[in-house]
DNA sequence: CTCGTGACTCCCG
DNA sequence: TCGGGAGCCACGA
């Protein structure tokens, strides 16, 4: 299941380290599945206890709306010492997590 | 089976 | 460079 495996996925990205939309939909197995790893942080993400705020889209920068989620996003990842720039993009080149060929199978383990 | 739903992305003017 | 429009898609109702 898609789902699960975008759960799995979540779950690993370590602190300090950030994801995009994108990739998460393509590590979980559909590259053109962005969209469903929003529906999976709506639904799970608190249920799950998933690290939803290390999630940022292709810029590298916070999709929610100021006042609706942005500040808090932020702060979290701030306090994980990730850093903002002037133009509020993190530097995807530090902070985009790579997962490693083992935690993929991890991950494949996990959801079989 | 069809339809609505997005914290997305890509593409084009 | 920026904004709008059109893909894209798993999943629940």
């Amino acid at each position: 299941m898609f789902t699960a495996r975008v759960i799995e996925v979540l779950r690993r990205i370590p602190r300090g380290k950030i994801v995009t939309y994108g990739r998460v939909a393509a590590l979980a197995g559909n590259p053109c599945a962005a969209r469903q790893v929003v529906r999976v942080l709506h639904v799970y993400s608190k249920k799950e206890g998933l690290p939803w705020h290390r999630v940022l889209n292709r810029e590298g920068a916070v999709s929610l709306e100021r006042g609706h989620g942005y500040e808090e996003q932020r702060a979290l990842l701030e306090r994980e010492g990730i850093v903002f720039g002037v133009d509020d993009r993190v530097d995807l080149e530090n902070c985009l997590w790579m997962p490693a060929r083992s935690d993929l199978s991890e991950i494949e383990a996990e959801v079989l």
